[in-house]
RNA sequence: GGCGCUGUAGCCAAGUGGUAAGGCAAAGGUCUGCAACACCUCUAUGCAUCGGUUCAAAUCCGAUCAGCGCCUCCA
């Protein structure tokens, strides 16, 4: 069992790190949490919100009197089609009623309890873990639309039953991923994983595509759309490159210009911030970045100052970090092969300048095949891995 | 059946009362010996459809159509 949890967590944590998702302080498991549990139970109870039946404790929907209040449910009128569709729990006072402690069943785990041994309900675990690690009232709970009810809903209930303060300050759901514009799903045969995903196409990549969209939108996952962020990201990448290579050859001394370019580089952080600002609006906040690249090429291409161009690189790459792209890019160390690769670049523009292009294209297809593009720019001939 | 979300160009997508950002793709051009990168130009009298309100609507209201989520176990 234990074995089992390891497994996936360590799976789950690879996925995580490869889209740079960064870990939380603290990961809790419900295994370790049973004390607390059992007691955020017995407050309920004692508050008169829930009611213990033959070793099973159910949540009191009705003396919750704003239950529904996120789903935006009445629970008069949940309450009329749960009796319709839902065969009555004897037990449960209202149809809509959840548990909190069930009795054990045969061969699962158990722990022990004032009401029996057995285990947690599915919704109470959250209540208390949020509570013990992040207090009474958090900031933003976040998580899918599908669980905006009952989950959610029933943390609310628990929580500020509890506690008598609120629970969630705000609420993000995200939208769902759907495939070719039909919901992913095992039996429609087009289910696949981030693993999987992630041996067609980078993490970054993926990271850069959920980004394209807000949060709390649908998106269409297809491979077109995987292709047209690889597209765009490379558009990125190639600038902080080309960037990078102008800053390490610039021969352009501070100017006049310097102070307008870099009141101008600036503004495309107010940008990004509003955007971000407003609700996580990461598709806008992209446009703030595809504006500064659009911004440096052509900077690039005129002629602007070292000092600049550092600013703009700086500003560049603040906001790819925000965003977690180009976080690798950092991977400026040695190429085990540069020496060989900087002799074949000589060698090409020598064969250039002879106007021998059939050997200066040997070169450049020799290096192809080792996997090194090369670009001609004013400042020289830059190269990359890719 | 009920509640909620969504529908903007070939594709993705921002825009929630003041006259349609940005990206990808395609096309043409500039640069280049060629290429790659980049740059320029071009792409919606139009925002699912039909009505309504308003001086003004993608944005507000109503109806309709389509997709999705939830209303049940599980999280």
């Amino acid at each position: 069992m234990q074995a089992v949890s390891e497994k996936y967590i360590a799976e789950a944590f690879h996925d995580a790190d490869g889209l740079n998702v960064k870990r939380a302080t603290v990961h809790p498991r419900v295994t370790q949490e049973m004390p607390e549990i059992i007691e955020m139970i017995q407050t309920l109870i004692d508050n008169g919100y829930a009611y213990v039946d033959n070793g099973t404790v159910y949540y009191d929907t009705k003396a919750f009197h704003e239950y529904g209040k996120l789903s935006k449910k009445n629970l008069d009128e949940l309450l009329a089609g749960a009796s319709e569709r839902v065969t009555a729990d004897e037990a449960k006072k209202n149809p809509t009623d959840f548990v909190l402690w069930k009795p054990q069943k045969p061969g699962e785990p158990k722990w022990e309890s004032p009401w029996g041994d057995g285990r947690p309900g599915w919704h109470i675990e959250c209540s208390v873990m949020s509570k013990k690690y992040l207090g009474e009232t958090i900031d933003i709970h976040a998580g899918g639309e599908d669980l905006i009810f009952p989950h959610h809903e029933n943390e609310i209930a628990q929580s500020e039953a509890c506690s008598g303060k609120i629970f969630a300050r705000y609420w993000m759901h995200n939208g769902f991923i759907t495939v070719d514009n039909e919901k992913m799903s095992k039996s429609a045969g087009n289910f696949f994983t981030v693993r999987e995903i992630s041996e067609k196409f980078p993490y970054e990549v993926m990271r850069f595509f959920i980004l394209s969209g807000h949060y709390r939108m649908p998106l269409n996952f297809s491979d077109t759309l995987m292709q047209a962020s690889q597209n765009g990201l490379d558009r990125i990448k190639n600038c902080a490159a080309s960037l990078e290579y102008y800053i390490a050859n610039s021969i352009t001394a501070e100017n006049a210009e310097d102070s307008e370019n870099i009141e101008q580089i600036n503004g495309f952080m107010t940008k990004f911030e509003t955007a971000m600002d407003d609700d996580f609006n990461t598709a806008d906040a992209i446009t703030a970045v595809y504006e500064l690249v659009k911004f440096i090429n052509v900077k690039i291409k005129e002629g602007f100052s070292k000092k600049a161009a550092e600013a703009a690189h700086k500003m560049l790459m603040e906001l790819c970090g925000i965003l977690g792209i180009l976080q690798n890019n950092e991977a400026a160390e040695e190429d085990g092969d540069k020496d060989k690769i900087e002799a074949l670049i000589a060698k090409r523009t020598e064969a250039k300048k002879a106007k021998d292009f059939a050997a200066a294209d040997a070169i450049r297809d020799e290096l192809a095949a080792m996997g090194i593009t090369i670009k001609d720019t004013r400042q020289g001939v830059q190269w990359f891995r890719g």
